[in-house]
DNA sequence: TTGACATGGTGTCATTCATACACTCAAATA
DNA sequence: TATTTGAGTGTATGAATGACACCATGTCAA
């Protein structure tokens, strides 16, 4: 808190709000999805938008982005990276608004419990090739995102983030496939994935229904994203 | 301008400051070198910083990055891209100021003029690896800027930003052998750029003292940074 | 019990791409 | 006219990539 008359914080020259907006995304069926809030208030009542905030004074913008992803969404612990930051003066009409914007990613099974419970349905997950109506740029920051997401999985081990951490080389192909949009040859994706020591044999057996168990696999660095190649 | 008592701009939260700084790149001798401007005043006086400066309401933050790149040194028409958004508390010793870093690229002849009557010499040039004191986290913005551009360098069409609109394929080599750090081959190199298209003969040569004329081409794209591979 | 079903799991060959490598050419200058 | 300096050119080898088909192992239903 500032000094002030009137319980307001002033400066010398104009400063624009500052936020962050965090695109999380997982995949789930065979689609990419993302968590969206319904806005409540104007402006833009009734329509989508990424979780976010204002950043806090004394807060780095990461822990901000960390910190609304949770208030909003109850969710922790997932992968995020700095995505580009918005700053056209008429993004947000009430004043002037300049957002950084994060993306994560997570595991299905990490944010299943996300949307579910969720009041009012304030919260819901949507696939992003099924997009409701957004609201600001978010709908482009959205775009910017996924191509950045698109563009990684061929240069580093950012798949991984998707991954639970017990999976099977198929579940992995799949979420290779899903992002990429296009089906991938089953034995070279293996050969590579393991020529790569991208991945550790557990030396368990996942058994489903009416098939062949598969092996199960971790990633080699869960934590951490490696550029490859 | 805002409604203020003593001419102060108030809002009902906090706003932190929002700058640009810009790390303008050239190459020269076979050297990168970066444009900085010396700091008058404290924090940091005597010190060396990236040009840059705060956010005018209704200015988009490219649009200030441009501004504040020509008010300060007086160069204009560069290839500018935004690299990250610096957001630590603490970067800052007299306030929260959150920066949007951009980096620029141009050839040396565009701005030759920059730092030769600089007043006070409070504009220079530094070679990327022999660098003076650095205020604030300029270090870490320069090191990240740096990183953007070798690797940009391997799948896309960067290196022509430094690039005069003639120019030889020894020098275009002698580009990319100083942003790599290491010699290239000769004839593996043209092969490539030719391979691409990159280039287009201009039928014209270039008389050198004491060699061979070399011939001159022009980039393909001048104004785009494709990405390539 | 057995047959159908669904995914798991495996290797080779052909092609393309990347890399290493050395000499002659043309102009300027001494 | 001999020397110097970068300009300009092609091939051969090894590595990486991409195309391709079949049998295995479990569940479940008839």
């Amino acid at each position: 808190m500032n000094d002030t008359s009137k319980g307001r914080h002033c400066y010398a020259h104009p400063h624009p709000a500052v936020t962050t907006d965090i695109a999380l995304f997982t995949i789930r069926d065979g689609r990419i999805e993302i968590l969206l809030v319904r806005r409540a208030a104007p402006p833009h009542a009734g329509a989508w938008a990424l979780p976010g905030g204002f950043v806090e004074p004394g807060e780095c913008l990461e822990d901000c982005a960390l910190r609304e992803l949770a208030e909003e969404t109850g969710i922790k612990g997932v992968y995020l990276e700095q995505l580009y930051t918005f700053g056209d003066p008429r993004r947000d009409p009430r004043e002037r608004v300049i957002s950084v914007a994060y993306y994560a990613l997570a595991p299905l099974q990490r944010v299943a419990g996300a949307a579910a419970g969720s009041e009012a349905a304030a919260l819901a997950w949507f696939a992003v090739d099924a997009l409701p109506e957004l609201a600001f740029d978010h709908g482009a920051i959205i775009e910017r995102a996924l191509e950045r997401l698109r563009a990684k999985l061929d240069y580093s081990t950012i798949a991984f983030q998707f991954m639970p951490r017990k999976f099977t080389l198929g579940e992995l192909q799949e979420v290779y496939e899903t992002i990429l949009g296009e089906p991938l040859d089953k034995r070279n994706f293996r050969k590579r994935v393991q020529a790569f020591g991208l991945v550790h044999p557990l030396g368990e057996m996942r058994r489903a229904a009416g098939r062949r168990p598969a092996a199960l696999y971790r990633a080699a660095h869960p934590e951490r994203v490696d550029i490859i190649k």
